[in-house]
DNA sequence: CGGCTGATTGATCCCGGTCAAATGAGGTGG
DNA sequence: CCACCTCATTTGACCGGGATCAATCAGCCG
């Protein structure tokens, strides 16, 4: 952590920039000035939506960054006849669509899955934030470097693993990143996302992914009750999954 | 395109940085000087490699930023036990991972289907070039964005269609993405990648990936041939496709 | 209490994987 | 020019993971 973080982090326990910040200076440590500026452009718009939610859609005009503060959504395409694939799970710090204004419309829909708190920066705004301080800029783009390589590692789930890996791997990664933000407490952590939710990021029907669940959970992997997962033999979980976190560039610094 | 655009093209028809030019220009309207200068970047080093080389490895240091000049590339990952997923397909004109050289290792491999000629540049060149001129900035960005946008699309192709869906879209993006660099002649283009690669693209085995191309012969909608393609109806193969361009955000302007 | 959404279970089916072999097209050395 | 090898494509037979269809169950809320 750069010298001023802890600092500025410092009774300030419900501030909701703080997931912001740790996810950026994860990938790059941040300068005080850098901190202090992420702040205050996170603090100019602040928005909220319920769960379910789109807050944006597919054909959209594609102009607005948005910086997640708290709660999940997604991304997702929806094919005409009803079949839709989850194409990346969006949590607390995240940061969307660094730059999305050099594009005209937006190719995919943007749903929230809970209740989230966000705030949204024009394009000058954003243009602002990364021009003042290098450190920034080069969180974002690694940021959005980042994203893009867990995507990618989306498609090979996607293509090449069965369901159990499949599963089991995206629990692997959601507990990675969500450590990062300090959403894990121990090898637990909200998981609040439906089981038709996660069949539509794992490409499978709600009917199996359900068998495949209770699959890990007899395996005695992992519990999940009441919107809550707890993670029983990590190294057991990874090797099912071979999981390898290498792809999620996270404490790059 | 711009003014000084045509006139730089007459008379180099062999000219091998054509395709970096008319693919950034589709995103961007390039000035004069950027077009110069991205011409003259990729003239700095350019390298040649054969088919089936491994140009950078998953675990090597990620600094070189490649632009694309001619021939066909991927990326891919292995899993452990051999099964492996293409991940994106690398076409002339396509430049890869601008600003990579912020993550410290690659996360995946890059490999030639083709012999390829392609031109390297570090941190510093490609600074400089992006630095020089806002149109070849504000262009890579945008080529970042569409990869992104494609490897997303590729992840929906992956979870939720079936094989001759999944086909025939690959070969509908194809189509329009080698359109854009002038490597399609009326409805037919080059098409060198073998059965097992197109299976690792479309996560089938190369079994059934044969029979789905047999299927896609069968129904008059495609000649696979001699490593060349031919697209006898292309509404037809977009409507078995659910094939939608917008993804691909081509002439954006 | 009724209605709704989400989780679970059971039965059946089929798309696409796997295994195995045959066919074809270069390429190369004798 | 032919024998042989390798790599890619094609075909056939069989099998299984996961989809589909259809109920049932469990909270939750008005």
């Amino acid at each position: 952590m750069p010298g001023g973080l802890g600092k500025m982090l410092a009774g300030r326990e419900s501030d909701q920039e703080q997931s912001v910040v740790l996810r950026l200076n994860s990938y790059r440590r941040l300068s005080d000035a850098g901190v202090a500026a992420i702040r205050a452009a996170a603090r100019e718009r602040v928005l909220k939506a319920g769960a379910g939610e789109e807050i944006a859609g597919e054909g959209d005009r594609a102009d607005t960054i948005r910086m997640f503060l708290s709660g999940w959504a997604c991304r997702y395409k929806a094919l005409e006849d009803g079949r839709r694939q989850i194409v990346s799970l969006i949590l607390p710090g995240d940061t969307c669509d660094a730059h999305i204004y050099l594009l005209s419309t937006m190719d995919h829909s943007i749903l929230t899955l809970t209740p989230i708190v966000y705030s949204e920066l024009d394009r000058a705004a954003f243009e602002r934030l990364i021009s003042a301080d290098i450190t920034v800029a080069e969180a974002f783009h690694c940021e959005m470097l980042a994203a893009r390589a867990v995507e990618r590692e989306w498609a090979v789930n996607l293509g090449r693993r069965d369901a159990l890996e499949r599963v089991a791997h995206i629990i692997c990664e959601l507990y990675e990143r969500l450590r990062v933000v300090g959403q894990v407490d121990g090898s637990s952590f909200a998981f609040p996302v439906t089981q038709m939710d996660l069949a539509d990021t794992t490409g499978l029907s709600t009917v199996h992914l359900n068998r495949t669940l209770q699959e890990l959970r007899a395996a005695g992997l992992i519990t999940l009750r009441d919107r809550n997962l707890t993670i029983h033999d990590l190294q057991a979980l990874r090797s099912a999954a071979m999981f390898n976190p290498n792809y999620l560039h996270l404490d790059q610094k």
